[in-house]
DNA sequence: CTGCTTCTCGGAAGCGCTTCCGAGAAGTTT
DNA sequence: AAACTTCTCGGAAGCGCTTCCGAGAAGCAG
């Protein structure tokens, strides 16, 4: 069994308060009985009981990331982000990552409680009005990442615009016939991105006159493969598209891989825009919308770092940026 | 502030221990006492206090998950496999990243103890055996991913095996001056994989009577920017090598990068072979050593679970298989 | 009705820590 | 030397839970 506090105090020769004292530096200790204490938590290599400091400081020193999705790139870079700030914090991370509505709801019924943790931060998920009042009444630090709120701060970025424009630049490519690649429109994880990036599609088709034809339509998940087989599916079509919009770039890169096979060639017959910019899109030269993933989640743990240490920090909500990146899988149509 | 037990006892008029007894079914309630304590949780939202929780009992429900290299999409696909078990547990994971020496040594002289986390999972670096020690004293459980200890339940790959049988496959399509880009061999977090890989391209060189030229190592880390960068160097040489072996795929395919920037054609003037098979390999057609990511994630956790479940769980070491997966980037080189 | 066993349950003790009250020592002033 | 003030520190109380002792109720046999 691991030693304790008052082991310490035992073999320094003091009391518990003093131990605790010098190990919080939360009253004056005469540096004689400091050093006495310092080598005696050395000689026991004692570190303190985190369950024993939690229960009494009422903290928990640690923060849940609640991420869906987990499989795509981007959430991913998020998390890296957030990852180096914690790092040089004193804050453990909780990861809960989420695939279904059940596991997100056992996750917002049991995670925001005090005494679990002290602070969240939400990717992409919409908080349900039920589980938002918990964590309002229990006060629980929150800070919401690729969704928003009314209520939450929250980091976003302006995915309606964004896409919009991209679809607008293929338009003025010359391309009439554009399919749109996204998720399920009634998302059961409750994440609003795709339908976002498929509204920005229609106001971008609408903006240039063309029609939204429904078969262009196609809900394919965050991978490369389904992005392959929904590509398949797609480019098969007698009346196939001159050019895709994909919510995501490894749906964009199955497409790709799709057409290859197809042996339709991308761009000559094909253009391509993906969505995220992911560390290989560089490589694949693919024509992308750049978000700034990696700052989400930095931004994102800063924000929520803020709120909690600091009782009435103003957080308010942070728009990132983005921008279309054209590389290679985007030219004008063949006549 | 919560409720706590003692307010849930009180709603439903019985006493605490009778909660409990109804919270973790630890001794029979009758059905009418159980039904008066479940409506009083139901009513006033109760989850039990984890921190009251986790003292009382003596353990804390989570697992420290300790990983290096986080850029790395290898460690990703691991880290998903922990997931996908995770989440059918009832344990939370705590996600600990190591970037450099002093955070590693922080890390595990904090992380491993009573109280603090009921099992470890360590991905990738060797324990100095000061922390060992500390490990089996305490006797959390214990298990490392691609990374081996007499000691200690791990999940590994023939590392040295399957890149000495790449090089082999390089030598046999007739090339003669293969370099190797991996990491700095004396790794400052002690992970031996990079030396490992190099010693299996040395055994594979030898075997083919070739020579294992200096200016033919390079080390290039994790990402696939830096591969680019050393990809120049390596490839802008006078006398450049016409295969290239990569510890990892993502350097494997900046040094693709690079041979595309500098006009030298992949496979024809070089070809070029990875580690891992990423997700993104198959895209890019990269011919590269598979070794299951996702699956290692998986076995470890489990294999951690059954430990900490099962107190005398005979926990041996798993040995995972690789295969070399031929694609498009490795050809015989021109006459 | 008595003496036994079996059910059911209340609540004190204790997990390891921090906080805080107050006691004693040391220093200062008159 | 007495009366303060200031330092320093010991250890009880309490954080919210689980466990466990033992008390009372209920059931049963004689």
């Amino acid at each position: 069994m691991s030693n304790t506090i008052h082991d310490v105090a035992k073999q320094a020769g003091v009391g518990i308060g003093t131990v605790s004292s010098v190990l919080n530096n939360s009253r004056p200790v005469s540096q004689a009985t400091r050093e006495k204490v310092l080598a005696a938590i050395d000689k026991l290599d004692f570190v303190p009981n985190s369950s024993g400091r939690r229960l009494s400081m009422g903290r928990t020193n640690s923060i849940a990331v609640i991420i869906p999705y987990f499989t795509s790139s981007a959430q991913i870079e998020r998390l890296r982000g957030v990852m180096s700030v914690i790092v040089e914090s004193d804050y453990d991370i909780n990861l809960f990552t989420v695939e279904n509505a059940p596991q997100r709801d056992k996750v917002f019924q049991t995670v925001p409680r005090r005494g679990r943790v002290d602070g969240l931060l939400i990717f992409s998920l919409n908080m349900p009005d039920k589980d938002l009042k918990r964590i309002r009444q229990g006060e629980i630090p929150t800070v919401l990442v690729e969704s928003s709120h009314p209520e939450l701060p929250n980091i976003y970025v302006d995915d309606i615009a964004a896409t919009r424009k991209a679809v607008e630049y293929l338009a003025d490519l010359g391309h009439q016939n554009i399919a749109y690649v996204g998720d399920i429109l009634e998302d059961p994880l409750g994440s609003s991105f795709n339908q976002n990036r498929y509204l920005g599609y229609c106001q971008g088709m609408e903006n240039k006159s063309l029609p939204v034809h429904p078969p262009f339509y196609r809900a394919g998940w965050h991978r490369r493969a389904k992005g392959r087989q929904v590509g398949m599916e797609l480019l098969e079509q007698t009346d196939r598209p001159t050019a895709v919009f994909a919510f995501c770039d490894e749906l964009a890169l199955g497409i790709i891989e799709a057409a290859r096979e197809l042996n339709i060639n991308v761009p000559s017959d094909l253009s391509v825009i993906g969505y995220d910019d992911i560390e290989l899109a560089h490589f694949a030269q693919l024509t992308t919308v750049r978000q700034h993933l990696f700052e989400s989640g930095v931004q994102g743990m800063e924000l929520l770092l803020n709120t909690i240490d600091t009782p009435n920090y103003n957080a308010g909500s942070i728009q990132l940026e983005t921008k279309l990146i054209v590389r290679q899988t985007t030219v004008s149509p063949n006549q």
